[in-house]
DNA sequence: TTGAAAGCGCTAACAC
DNA sequence: GTGTTAGCGCTTTCAA
């Protein structure tokens, strides 16, 4: 038997080039055999690897395993390989790691780590590399990107609180690197604009995604004296930073003061009070990023500046409420 | 220059045969190019990848991520590249996910999916596939094994509640195809036995690690009039769900029942009451396995059955009190 | 110290 | 329909 042959018989594109009966003769070989085809070889001889490199930050903040989980049943299911790599936030790891996949030959990038200015991704755009942007995206937005409807999400926040009667309402932003933390921040802006609420010192930036950083903000602000009803925070880690900062000085969530969060991770519809916040299709966001990815591996390039951004929910629970008289 | 040369200068152990100028110039050249090194090929050559594959049967479980995120630093640190595959739970996806890795290449398995009976544990093993296994494993134990000291935290639950004047204790079981299951399980009767404590009916088994088995073990056990006065669940999830069914039922916690889990999950300590249970170093147990394989991947074969047992600690919260007269 | 050549396992183009 | 051949990019023996 010869090799080519056997290798069309295997080949489901090539098989119509081969007699059903040699076909089934190699098959019942190859399981005999219990052979299984060098993906690497192949991948070699035809420079497609079949594997996709997913690129997160920090695989413990609960938002990624949702969107990994979502893009891994695309990948799977059609015949891919999913290679997880986690920067630890580092953007120099994070370079590394994306070179050592690319050395690997892996097809693509679905990258959850984007900056507002990331080289990263200027290099993958210059070199081509088919990638996908989801959760965050950089400011040339090289590559089409999958989010969530962050401009509607923040409304839905502002309008709730006002309905509530608050009027001073501070929003803990995301760092300014990030497509989320100006975004929403932004956001924020134009819905309290909109119900001329007042803005002014009413955004406060916080360092990173973290509970720490939302306390570490919240502390600042209480000792600059500015006063206020009501947090919006730019995610669910940020709002309990601040729910615990605003506790530890008998400051008390929802009677004094409200907040919300975003993201809707798991865990907030268990705390007490349970949190208000805004639930993201995290699932769905990787799940397309994928389906996306895979569209162009198979030669239907995307628009490259497209951004799809998912419809969020409004989830009121327990720490808003009315504004104190 | 002749590509041979080339190679030598690049690679490290052979960069002593080759003239210190060469090298130089090579190095020069490559970094101008921008040169990556094609592991693709490399890997066909010397049918070593450096990729670890890593198995896990739900990254959305917050056990796992810390366990990965332990693995892949040590991973990354030496060079290699993990990849991640999540199973979903199903032994079906398990065994065509891990053919995918081998036909892939990769140069061995982090396990983190065995269970008492597991024919693809048993497959690798006869292939002689370097493979750790971590957080669970098979009854054979084939392979090198990264847990924690299960019969030892549980002792401590069940201690804990002793001394709180808790007789009757039920204990919410794992999955009797887990080896956590069981062996925690065992460990219950163990306790409870060392103690002159009752043991029967005393440990219900649930169909799996979930807030809804768990829920659904209690509420069976309370329908069948079984009283308790305590409940060590087999982990954090299962605890999470007895409390919900209780708290349904009007039962509190810790006033009338209390409570222990098993991980000490990121969560359990914000939830209210805040949960006692039994921390486990997650981070660690990833990265000792990951190196222990590295270890093996380098040469030094490990003994096949030997388990490592990492150190518990007893987290006392709010979900156990004194036991109501 | 460097050059030459073979070959890892596979597939695609071409010949029969 | 099947056989033949060349070569993907690299490493490594062997010879110079």
């Amino acid at each position: 038997m010869h090799p080519g042959t056997a290798s069309r018989a295997l080949n489901p594109n090539a098989r119509g080039e081969v007699s059903r009966q040699t076909v089934r003769r190699v098959e019942r070989a190859a399981h005999l055999l219990g052979y299984l085809p060098n993906t690497v070889a192949r991948g070699l001889r035809t420079s497609r690897s079949l594997v996709v490199a997913l690129v997160v930050p920090d695989i413990t903040n609960p938002l990624f395993p949702y969107i990994v989980r979502g893009a891994e049943q695309v990948l799977v299911e059609a015949g891919y390989t999913l290679v997880l790599t986690d920067t630890n936030n580092d953007p120099g790891r994070e370079r590394s790691q994306v070179a050592a996949m690319r050395a690997g030959g892996v097809d693509g990038f679905i990258v959850a780590t984007a900056r507002w200015q990331d080289p990263v991704l200027d290099e993958l755009a210059a070199a081509a590399v088919p990638t996908v942007l989801v959760n965050r995206r950089n400011q040339s937005c090289s590559f089409p990107y999958f989010g969530t409807d962050d401009r509607h999400g923040i409304d839905l926040c502002v309008d709730h609180l006002k309905q509530l009667g608050h009027r001073s309402i501070l929003h803990l932003a995301g760092p300014a690197d990030t497509s989320t933390g100006r975004e929403r921040a932004s956001a924020f802006r134009q819905a309290m604009r909109a119900r001329r609420l007042p803005t002014a010192r009413a955004v406060v930036n916080c360092s990173s995604f973290t509970e720490q950083a939302g306390a570490a903000a919240v502390n600042t602000v209480l000792a600059q004296g500015f006063s206020f009803t009501a947090i919006v925070a730019g995610n669910d880690l940020l709002a309990i930073g601040a729910l615990e900062a605003l506790t530890a000085r008998g400051i008390e969530c929802p009677r004094d003061v409200s907040i919300t969060g975003y993201n809707d991770v798991d865990f907030m519809r268990r705390l007490t009070p349970a949190f208000t916040t805004v639930r993201v299709p995290l699932n769905k966001m990787g799940a397309l990023a994928a389906r996306t990815l895979l569209g162009w591996l198979g030669g239907t390039e995307p628009e490259l500046g497209a951004k799809v951004l998912l419809p969020v929910e409004f989830m009121h629970r327990g720490t808003t409420a009315r504004a104190a008289r």
